[in-house]
DNA sequence: GCAAGGTC
């Protein structure tokens, strides 16, 4: 049998009012400014309505089109990469609040940095007025991450929403659109594994960083006093590369070889020779077979070979070719290249920089990019020549990141100076190369015999040189050989023995260290620069002759330290990194648990770091004798013991929220942890005069609330003992009352919800009795939206079958059976399954059976009811005690003073602790059948108002609500202190 | 004062 909840048939009846089928809405989110433009552009395109207009960050593109075969509504914006990060808890960001260990285990919290508070308040503004959520973010790893941040924001303030996932290849129309009409689901294994990739880092650096710094700086005060000596996953191996090419240097012996040399010279021409078994590192057996040689010295050719050859024109261009090249050709680092690139990028000159894309899609106009550089007097006659000789065409790559595009121009301009006309220069050098034609060019291969022993010389001659006259960085040389036959003969002009020794490979320049990151998974495409930047900073390494990277003395130190302690795998090598790199591929396949590969890594990275705190010293040796000083004796390092126990989850946030000292020992408070990302706090009076956080938990509120042990000066609870045990979850009004807690501040009262569910089963009903139910009382069996694909930590799930009170005897359809869904007209609905293709296709729902109002109602998946029906008559709402509740008004002076609400009658402790504000319904609880929304407001963003503007209609609720959770009716904000329109507290005049 | 990853 399914329970109906009581829900908010009055919103449902403002929603459906209308015969008109309601608009949907979308709000469409990109991952950054660029990508949300050129979609909206395509989107939009043929829209016979398009706006655009500002937020607080940037430009919001509003235009109609067409989701799931349905007319629809759409709000496109970005992102700028990552809205959110981890952060540890408050009590461990001080360097010195914990001992570096404590920061494997240590509480994080995922914040939004103070720079992206705009974006998200405008992903919040804007997903107020809208039923659906498209994601458009880059379709890689990050890009699925930060979709769930956008989710996240998004149903933190609007919990039922459609979500849907893009997926695109590329910014293009037929892509674009292909992705429109077939959208899906986020990847959550995707994501996860992102999440759990970014809290080792930041547990890993942190605790590495820490105690690397603050030992050696006192170990070695004279040399490292000021140093920063941090430690992450990717600079270290970075560094390691480094080193372990100056120590093959270092260690290199030379060998020395023999070869034969073999020339014949005929008037100008001297053809060269090479032995064919190269060179032999024993003289006796080389010199051995030279005498064979002498004793009859006529060469005898044996073959003459003569084919085509080409030299390949490049591939289209990546980031790591383009940083690569730039630092190779034109000595620019890469870090600088990426710099000048991104501003090239922000003026239009060229295409997105950061890519790893080699490939050209079919859809990109490739002859207009060649057209616009004609005019240029250093490479517009070769874009002339592409065009006359057949128009471009790519040579292809196999890369692709499936979001842009390789690197080429996308506007000409000749007014650009220094580094900057450089890189441009090149980036259209290239893209012209590719487009062009490989150079021809005919080999000839001429063996020669002397006594046996093969001889090969090879000669070139160029027909075309094509893409190379305007690649200038590459050069193909023509070698010119003496004419040869099958069968000729010729006595050697020089046949001798040449001696010669190995030698060590070359320092590393900038291009060998980014093939190495590249070829071992370290960093990715737009942050290798950084990584070689950062271990420059650090000075960690150092440039000869501004070429080659080489390691300071630190660098070498650290590297050589971490390598003899014995660890396992030494933190400077790639290995780990790739270790976990391939788990978190298990991730995203579905084939590991995030949970574990978390626990894993940490352990095994704390396993790690325990051992090097314990030979530490064997460290501190190693930096001794190449910083050459002598390492001090030092106490082991004292550090505060940060212990924090959650009180309770923030309603705002879902972070763990803390028990705190006020400053200057004026009490306490319960700060949100993701302070200051979130401001969350719950503040008491002087009159407490202590405060303890309990282990237990409150069984109403659930295993994340904790009971605390109150002491009054005076005991506020009258009857009550004091020290109270009390619980500020909100499951008793009376001790929020009491303490002056504002509900808002402890649970999310925009819509009353029970706490959250332990083991995916509903909570124990208050008082451990059962779920409260009168003959007409139905409760919510569903009004989760089937569209989200996760439940959110942050918000409840909707499924109950206790908690939201409901009234006794709903008159009005007192004749109708428990599980009986009623219609607006108090008729019983009927059931019917949407045959529409599109994600709803199969869901069952109800409306009215004579079809004289709108009502509308989604079943459950068991085909039951979902939600419905509310309370419209005062005297018959009931608490969960099942007994009339009592209506009460807010007495304490704030933004509710004066506002009633429902409450159990029973004294504070033995009541349910069942609330309810007169005023208010569910503002959260729509179901899938679409949110009218408010298109009256004027959201007063750059005098945007889409007053009547598509839907043609003005949808007002009914109730004229003042609670702050409804985003259409907002009251007015009054003064804190007077209660007067037109000022806040702080600006009061009385 | 820590990381690496997005992007501006």
């Amino acid at each position: 049998m399914g329970f109906l909840f009581i829900s908010s048939l009055l919103r449902t009846n403002v929603r459906f009012c209308s015969k008109k089928a309601p608009t949907m809405k979308y709000l469409n989110v990109a991952e950054k400014n660029d990508a949300a433009k050129n979609i909206a552009a395509i989107l939009s395109k043929g829209a016979s309505t398009r706006r655009d207009s500002f937020s607080t960050y940037n430009k919001i593109y509003e235009f109609d089109g067409t989701v799931q075969g349905q007319q629809a509504r759409m709000v496109m914006t970005s992102v700028s990469g990552h809205l959110l990060g981890y952060e540890f808890a408050a009590g461990f960001r001080n360097w010195r609040s914990c001992n570096p260990v404590a920061l494997f285990d240590a509480p994080v919290v995922k914040m939004c940095a103070e720079d992206y508070q705009k974006i998200k308040r405008t992903l919040e503004h804007e997903i107020r007025f809208c039923q659906g959520l498209i994601i458009w973010t880059d379709c890689d790893r990050e890009g699925e991450n930060i979709g769930y941040e956008i989710i996240k924001v998004c149903t933190d303030v609007k919990p039922n929403l459609r979500i849907y996932r893009a997926k695109f290849s590329e910014i293009t129309g037929p892509s674009i659109f292909r992705a429109l009409n077939t959208l899906g689901q986020p990847n959550k294994n995707v994501s996860d594994a992102v999440d759990v990739r970014q809290e080792l880092d930041l547990r890993t650096g942190a605790a590495f960083t820490r105690l690397q710094t603050l030992r050696l700086q006192r170990v070695f005060p004279t040399k490292l006093a000021d140093k920063l000596i941090s430690y992450g996953s990717c600079q270290f191996p970075t560094l390691g590369f480094v080193v372990e090419r100056y120590q093959a240097i270092e260690d290199f012996i030379p060998e020395p070889f023999w070869k034969i040399k073999m020339n014949h010279k005929v008037k100008d021409i001297t053809t060269e020779f090479s032995w064919k078994r190269d060179r032999l590192f024993d003289k006796n057996a080389c010199e051995a077979i030279l005498d064979i040689c002498k004793e009859n010295p006529t060469a005898t050719v044996e073959q003459v070979q003569g084919k085509p050859k080409s030299k390949w024109r490049p591939v289209p261009l990546d980031t790591v070719e383009m940083e690569k090249n730039v630092s190779k050709k034109l000595k620019i680092n890469a870090k600088e290249t990426m710099k000048i690139a991104e501003k090239l990028y922000s003026q239009g000159y060229i295409s997105y920089p950061r890519t790893e894309t080699n490939i050209f899609p079919k859809e990109l106009n490739l002859a207009n990019l060649v057209t616009q550089q004609q005019g240029d007097n250093r490479w517009g006659g070769f874009a002339q020549r592409v065009m006359d000789e057949g128009g471009p065409n790519p040579r292809q790559g196999k890369k692709s990141d499936q979001a842009h595009p390789p690197i080429h121009p996308t506007k000409y301009t000749n007014n650009l100076q220094g580094n900057e006309q450089r890189v441009y220069e090149y980036i259209v050098r290239h893209f012209l190369a590719c487009v062009h034609k490989d150079a021809q060019g005919f080999e000839t291969i001429v063996t020669a015999d002397i006594a046996g022993e093969k001889f090969i010389a090879k000669g070139l001659l160029i027909l075309e040189k094509n893409y190379l006259d305007v690649y200038i960085y590459e050069k193909w040389n023509a070698k010119e050989i003496n004419h040869y036959e099958q069968g000729d003969t010729f006595t050697p002009t020089v046949l001798e023995l040449h001696e010669s020794v190995t030698c060590a490979p070359k320092l590393l320049t900038e291009a060998d260290l980014i093939a190495l990151m590249e070829k071992h998974g370290i960093g990715t495409d737009a942050t290798h620069a950084d990584h070689i930047d950062t271990i420059k900073s650090r000075e960690y390494v150092g440039l000869h002759e501004n070429t080659y990277f080489v390691p300071g003395t630190l660098g070498m130190g650290l590297v050589e330290g971490y390598n003899n302690i014995g660890l396992e795998v030494s933190l400077a090598k790639p290995i780990l990194r790739a270790e976990f790199e391939k788990d978190l591929k298990l991730i995203c396949d579905g084939l590991k648990d995030p949970e574990v590969v978390r626990r894993e890594q940490i352990q095994k990275y704390r396993a790690v770091f325990e051992t090097v705190v314990e030979r530490m010293r064997q460290i501190d040796e190693s930096l001794a004798n190449r910083l050459d000083d002598r390492p001090q004796v030092v106490q082991d390092e004292q550090f505060e013991n940060a212990t924090i126990i959650p009180v309770l989850k923030c309603p705002k946030c879902g972070n763990d929220m803390h028990l705190k000292n006020r400053k200057n020992d004026a009490g306490k408070y319960i700060g949100c942890s993701g302070y200051p990302g979130c401001k969350n706090a719950i503040w008491f009076s002087q009159n407490v005069e202590s405060m303890e956080v309990l282990e237990d938990s409150c069984q109403n509120c659930g295993p994340h609330v904790k009971k605390l042990k109150m002491k009054f000066r005076q005991n506020i609870f009258l009857g009550e003992p004091n020290p109270n045990t009390l619980c500020i979850g909100g499951c008793d009004l009376n001790v929020l009352e009491g303490l002056e807690i504002n509900p808002s501040s402890v649970r999310n009262t925009g819509n009353p919800r029970p706490p959250p569910p332990v083991n995916n089963r509903p909570p124990p009903p208050v008082n451990n009795q059962p779920p409260q139910r009168n003959n007409v009382n139905h409760t919510v069996v569903n009004n989760v939206n089937h569209h989200n694909p996760e439940p959110r930590r942050s918000s409840w799930p909707n499924t109950s079958l206790m908690a939201t009170p409901g009234p006794s005897g709903m008159s009005n359809r007192s004749h109708s059976e428990d599980n009986e869904i009623v219609c607006q007209c108090n008729q019983e609905a009927i059931q019917l399954t949407v045959r529409k293709d599109g994600a709803n296709k199969g869901r069952k729902f109800y409306k009215c059976k004579n079809q004289t109002c709108d009502f509308f109602l989604w079943a459950s998946e068991d085909g039951n009811a979902t939600r419905i029906v509310t309370h419209n008559d005062d005297n018959e709402l009931k608490c969960n005690c099942d007994t009339p509740a009592v209506r009460r008004t807010v007495s304490k002076e704030g933004p509710n003073k004066g506002r009633t609400f429902y409450c159990c009658p029973k004294p504070m402790g033995q009541g349910c602790g069942f609330f309810q504000w007169a005023d208010e319904d569910d503002d959260r609880g729509g179901g899938g059948g679409g949110d009218g929304g408010d298109d009256n407001d004027d959201r007063g963003l750059g005098g945007r108002n889409f007053k009547n503007t598509w839907k043609g209609k003005t949808n007002k609720t009914k109730n004229n609500r003042t609670a702050p959770y409804n985003n259409q009716t907002r009251a007015k904000r009054k003064c804190g202190k007077c209660r007067q329109e037109g000022h806040t507290r702080d600006k009061c005049p009385n």
